[in-house]
DNA sequence: AATGAATGAGTATTCATTCAT
DNA sequence: GATGAATGAATACTCATTCAT
């Protein structure tokens, strides 16, 4: 799903196997020092600890943006798929709020994300769709079994769920009441369990 | 509460008529481009939109710290006052979802003050303090009338709540269990409702 | 022979009371700052330790220079004073050997006045000529008698002389005897020669 | 004797040629540029004439203090390696004058870095004991030389020789043979008392 | 392909000087 | 006349990016 580093969506011949050993340290690095000191850290802090020079990080991510993009695929991936292992070890709550989780964990590295995604450069555009498309379904297939399990309300919608977790990258744009709708759910688990009957009483 | 730019908690004379037109000038040019750019934006940038020169700038605020702290302690009295306000207005659970909606507002406009928090630099030790002591008796009298009413549950605690909408300003620290009652309170508010009954059922 | 802080050669009234504490404070503020950080001293550093504020400084001194070149002046009238004096207490050679130590302090404060001599600025123009009607009388008077008493050779040049001491705009750590050493040994350089023979004769 | 730019007594490789030519133009352009205008030249006067980004600059001497101790040890070590050919083309006298000379010639480069050197920074700590290490034995050998051979007396101090002409760090006017005399005096001083006779034997 | 030196635009900050109070 | 706030030019320094090795 992720096509490679520097261009997504173009074909190209396996890497040398030094190239591919500077492409991994570098993420492993990027992704390290993107959660420590966010996503704005200089950048020789990056290839100081991939052990590799300046060169090397622009040979495979030419802009800034490509490696930001290439370690959130990365992590994307890696999140999105602890859902369905999760669904087959637990019941089907308890995989749901381990998984939200976890998801809190990927966000919680994101420092700094959120204002590059708003910074207008275009070469974030795709990151909020492939956010959702590897997300959204995960957490749809947790909230449903959750859902015919009774364990929840069936009027759940996923991505206003991830949204509601993931708020610090993706924040609030005018005329947009996610907010409102996650604060209304915030408040309804403060409502859970008090004296007045839910809904249908 | 707020007593003055420079110096908070230092007794001074009034400022000039012309200073105290700059200071105004650039804490309201200031939180707009914190608002706009975040608050690593270039001095610039607000010393023009103040339209002040640079030295005026670093007179009444000699570090950046400084000008955030005043910015910051400027929105949260704002903000705080606004809960007194509401209480008097609406029903108990009217006016803390209003209110609540009102605090999202405000973090929204902190977007890089998280990380200025995490920096180390112990000019904004104070902050976090003064976010909590403002912040915290004005929600809990929201909750405590709502719980009064039989709105919602009496076991809410506010801080948390202040964190599960302010994370991004106050985010996760480690071994800090409080991402996980967030979601523990998300997932009430979507088993509100659900065929299941609540606790005491 | 100092005709006024700003304005060298135009008559004026006598100052008003406050105006004269004012230039007063401002010279003695400035002759301190001068000697411990050099004429290239920060203003505010100048009107703090004179309790004075900027504006009042520009007032009696529109340019830098102006307050430098009056320091200047000052002390050159105070140095040069005390040659006589010293001529009527002490033998030649001691009264001589005196007067050079206590010029050598003279120049100890003029730290970085000899970058600003060859800076080009021609309001420092008339400085050397000052330091050179002012001085070299008083030490060719000393040197004069000394001569007379047989104790030194009556080659000796006063200028050349108050500029190898006087090129030292510099060190004097305290306690440190080693100006008043090289004073000696060109002391010793002008006696070689003289009339008396020297030590093991 | 100087082992490198920017980590003086660390060993390290050879600089790439590329950067050994940075390094050298950059020494060249600060040695005249601080001889012209002071060690507080602005560091763009030196890049430009150096023909270097600011940057590189920064890169092989990250602090100022850096660069100027670098030239200050180049030129040290210079001066110094003068005394020994002096000692054997010249007489002693002779050879001790004239290295005099050249050391005047050194100080008068050093305009400023005296203040420099008082400021308190440690990172010049290190430049006196290197002088003086550097000097002291030229001067010894020079002044030894000369009192065997009976042409002045044994008891001068060279530390104290040097500070006398290196305090009068003067501006050298052009045609101007002052320094040349104030040397020649301060030989004659250390003549007055040698076993030959003064002038007129 | 990797390296790391060089570049230079961008930014914070200081401080002499002016001018409203 | 005094004050001290405002100005803004001057300057240091950083760091993303390019390019010689």
């Amino acid at each position: 799903m992720d096509d490679g580093p520097s261009s997504p969506g173009r074909h190209r011949q396996p890497l040398r196997a030094d190239a591919q050993r500077s492409v991994d340290a570098l993420l492993a690095a990027a992704a390290q020092v993107f959660a420590e000191s966010g996503v704005d850290a200089p950048v020789r802090q990056i290839t100081a600890r991939a052990d590799v020079g300046a060169g090397t990080l622009y040979r495979h991510f030419p802009q800034r943006s490509d490696l930001i993009a290439a370690v959130f695929r990365r992590e994307v991936d890696a999140c999105a798929a602890v859902g369905p292992t999760l669904a087959a070890q637990y019941e089907p709550l308890e995989a749901l709020t381990r998984w939200l989780e976890r998801f809190a964990g990927f966000v919680a590295t994101k420092r700094g994300l959120s204002a590059a995604l708003h910074s207008g450069d275009p070469a974030y555009d795709s990151l909020p769709g492939y956010f959702q498309q590897h997300f959204e379904p995960v957490l749809a297939d947790l909230l449903d079994s959750a859902a015919r399990a009774g364990a929840i309300r069936s009027d759940a919608d996923p991505w206003d769920l991830l949204r509601a977790i993931g708020n610090l990258a993706v924040p609030l744009e005018d005329g947009d009441d996610h907010t409102q709708r996650m604060i209304s759910l915030l408040v309804d688990g403060l409502r859970y369990g008090a004296g007045s009957a839910p809904r249908q009483a």
